[in-house]
DNA sequence: CACAAAATGATAGTAATACTATCACATAGG
DNA sequence: CCTATGTGATAGTATTACTATCATTTTGTG
């Protein structure tokens, strides 16, 4: 049996904190379904409050829109990654065995974890292949990246970079190299599901997934070779 | 004095013909300096009529929605940048050579074309900076697929695939490397602009550019070398 | 257990958005 | 000249993205 873990989020992604209630963890739980299955651009806080028997004005008791509410689902997202690759690596102690694991992490099809289970991973994973992008591509990502909105996805990024710079103290792109694999590592399943002729990844869906770490290793290995 | 050119687009981008008229290239013209000043979440089709000094319903005429407006104007960028890297290469004989101008193409910032003077390329390059991932991350992309929405931008990777093959016959992973670089091309400029510490990219406009130039060029190197 | 405070529900209302429809007017080509 | 096509003017609708108010329920604390 797994102990129950909770995720501690930046205060400003929320106005009341959906985990420490029945209707902010039913918020939670059942806006992941909602945006999986109608995609951001037409889920609604109206149809939320309807599937979750509430009302709108409830939900906004939780969160200032529906845009912080995708940044809040795609950071815990994030952060739930970090948590998975630090203990996954902990005892781990050849900096390249480490990064191998971590490139794994971030390219491996997500199943549930009962750590978390107001949390669909998997349908999730989904959400951050299709809508990641849409939180900071907006006119306002200076200010809400300023209000700390980011930090989750800026931590990560600079976790598995620091990793690179172990590896090779030299190479001068850790974290545009980084960033540039932690996108390639959703956008080429998106690719490959629905404008396949974008990538080579082919096949099954653990193919694909298998295709693309090999992909992803094998760029950052020969892009860090010394 | 440029020779004016027109690039031929997929019908089913349009309703009316956009560049065929005084009104359609107004709504080119404008739309790019709107979405380019609003972003594509507050332009609407009501302030660009207003701007224009004509009214919703003409625009309309033309195109379906928003949507595909911005589809169109995407897909013209990707266009003319594969009409570019072609013009460019086209008597340049060795492969890896031919891959690095294309490599500078896709890396470098774009200035004003006078062969297509309806079009403000400098602040189209903005816009797919900032929009051109909302083209296909959305429910419809199947569809839009189908009707041959996106071809502009398969045509432009797979010509790259093409080349990077041409250097390289046995790496298997030409499309998912020109595809990732495409991204990356534009997402390490706007982390450069926004969220700085995704990327090893800073200093002047040009530097940035410079450098994400270099980032890619040593990347697509090192990964297809034998 | 009582009572105050906090959370939720019910309801209403508003400005803006994303369209669709209709009809009149302009004009451009054959 | 006159017909077809394009454009403008205007109106209307369902939905969205909120905000506000007040009643009711639940909860935590003394």
């Amino acid at each position: 049996m797994a102990t129950l873990l909770k995720l501690q989020m930046n205060e400003n992604l929320f106005l009341r904190d959906p985990q420490d209630t029945d209707l902010g963890r039913k918020i939670v739980h059942h806006s992941i379904q909602l945006i999986d299955e109608l995609g951001l651009e037409a889920f609604t806080f109206k149809k939320l409050s309807v599937l979750i028997g509430s009302t709108e004005a409830s939900i906004y008791r939780y969160f200032e829109n529906k845009h912080k509410t995708l940044v809040y689902l795609i950071t815990w997202y994030w952060t739930w990654l970090e948590y998975r690759i630090d203990f996954e690596i902990n005892n781990i102690q050849d900096p390249f065995e480490r990064l191998e694991r971590a490139i794994m992490l971030i390219t491996e099809k997500k199943g549930y974890d009962h750590s978390f289970p107001d949390v669909d991973e998997t349908a999730l994973q989904r959400i951050v292949i299709n809508e990641a992008d849409k939180t900071y591509l907006t006119k306002q990502v200076d200010d809400d990246n300023k209000y700390g909105l980011f930090k989750g996805y800026k931590t990560l990024c600079n976790r598995i970079a620091d990793i690179v710079s172990e590896v090779n103290p030299d190479y001068p792109y850790a974290h545009s190299l980084v960033s540039t694999c932690l996108q390639a590592a959703h956008q080429q399943v998106f690719f490959a599901n629905h404008l396949p002729s974008l990538t080579d990844h082919a096949g099954s869906v653990e193919e694909v997934y298998k295709r693309n770490f090999m992909f992803i290793h094998e760029l950052v290995t020969k892009a860090i070779q010394k």
